[in-house]
DNA sequence: CGCCGCCTAACTGTCGACACAAGGAGAAGG
DNA sequence: CCTTCTCCTTGTGTCGACAGTTAGGCGGCG
């Protein structure tokens, strides 16, 4: 039951995982439809579909060795998450997001995560602040040691687990929902070793707050982290939400 | 353009157009799969077709004249939305929320609210304050008059117009969906007059901190004005989110 | 040489059909 | 009289087909 070591999952396989996590609230379901979802979604996540790329069902079809039902209704579950856009009697493509959508998703995710950080400092058992204390902790050492890819899955394990603090699936999903569509971008922040410094330290400073049951300082610490992240992406992109070559 | 007279418009042509808003973002889409959503969903939420009503895909073809292809497309927007059901191999039906559930719904409302009135008291212009400020007025006046439905849509309107005060077209887009999923339980305030009053107070304060261009105030006062509302809710529901004969 | 409109190939939205699954009626048994 | 098994009806998930629409290459025209 417990997960695999991080090394050894190839990020496709994770992002596959995060996704049918997502799309099928819960009930372990091996539907076709789902199948075929997470496995594009997955592929968007890492870059192998890159925004704009053409999605046409027949193509799909062939691909999954089915018919173009379950590939349309697929397409139609990514586009609710924000992967896709399906323009009317036009083909789907890889959804792009441009340089304000990405602040809008950050301010958005920064306010839902004040509020798990208010819940969560009431309501987290010692072993569940434990926990996240160690996810930090091993960011740390991944940090240290330049695994990029320890970091990276630390960083969303951590963000997963808070979440769940809550205590409230409503805002769960919807979280599950906003990282989908940051999750591409995250990984840009990577190489820059100052903001992984400084994003460990804030992590660290949200487990304190949460170890000292200070619902409004760990709520600020919470919203301050992910505004902090959105201030080192943007330094990153241009107004299109491209990369800017440094 | 203008939006038709509150009394002149049946309510399911009112819940018809929200929904039509949510679907179909933004642009005019006049699909087949959409209009099925939409009238569906808008007697969801009309309680023409109550809790946990059979939505199987054969009747609802022969109904809208159509293959069920289109119809199960509908559904599945429709599950996403929070309004139906659709468990594996089993016929579809209308969803039924728990008080656990409606409580969640709110308290993310109520945070992402705070951020809107944030933003919006930095954002808005003095017409679009005026323009709250004058809803609340119509609200005041259709309760003074015992007329529902116009502090019902009044109500309505009022969130949405404060919800694009922010800017922020992903946070607009996740409280619509918040707001389908509460839409059928809001009515049920409507019966108490002490909650009405205190309801109007409350937007007309929260007005009042937007116009005064207080951040603070105005965040405090758009969460704790969903609360409020929730709590009113809460007293009239037994744990299965079901009505509590008074 | 570049622009515009036609023409074809390819794709989308929708349809009716089919195999398999679920649920209820009725028979068989306790 | 209630439970269990079986059969049959009804509905789901998926498929291949078809009409209508779109993209974009090709030739004509300026």
């Amino acid at each position: 039951m417990s997960p695999p070591a991080v090394r050894d999952t190839p990020n496709v396989e994770r992002f596959h995982a995060i996704i049918r996590r997502v799309l099928s609230r819960g009930d372990e379901n091996p539907s076709l439809v789902i199948e075929i979802a997470c496995t594009i979604g997955a592929e968007i996540l890492d870059a192998i579909l890159p925004p704009g790329r053409d999605l046409n069902s027949v193509d799909l079809a062939r691909r999954f060795a089915t018919s173009r039902t379950p590939v349309r209704e697929a397409l139609v579950m990514l586009e609710k998450e924000g992967l896709v856009e399906i323009p009317p009697r036009r083909r789907p493509r890889v959804s792009d997001h441009s340089r304000a959508e990405i602040r809008e998703i950050y301010r958005v995710r920064a306010a839902m995560l004040g509020l798990v950080a208010t819940e969560a400092s009431e309501r987290a058992s010692a072993d569940e602040i434990a926990e996240l204390r160690g996810i930090v902790t091993g960011m740390e050492r991944a940090a240290m040691t330049g695994d990029r890819d320890g970091y990276y899955w630390g960083n969303v394990r951590f963000h997963e687990r808070f979440a769940e603090l809550s205590g409230n699936r409503t805002m769960l999903r919807l979280l599950d929902s906003l990282v989908l569509r940051s999750l591409r971008f995250r990984r840009l922040t990577l190489s820059n070793p100052e903001r992984v410094r400084r994003s460990i330290a804030d992590h660290s400073r949200l487990v304190g707050a949460l170890e000292d049951r200070d619902p409004t300082l760990a709520s600020a610490r919470a919203s301050a982290n992910v505004l902090g992240a959105l201030r080192a992406l943007e330094a990153m992109l241009d107004e299109d939400g491209r990369l800017i070559p440094a």
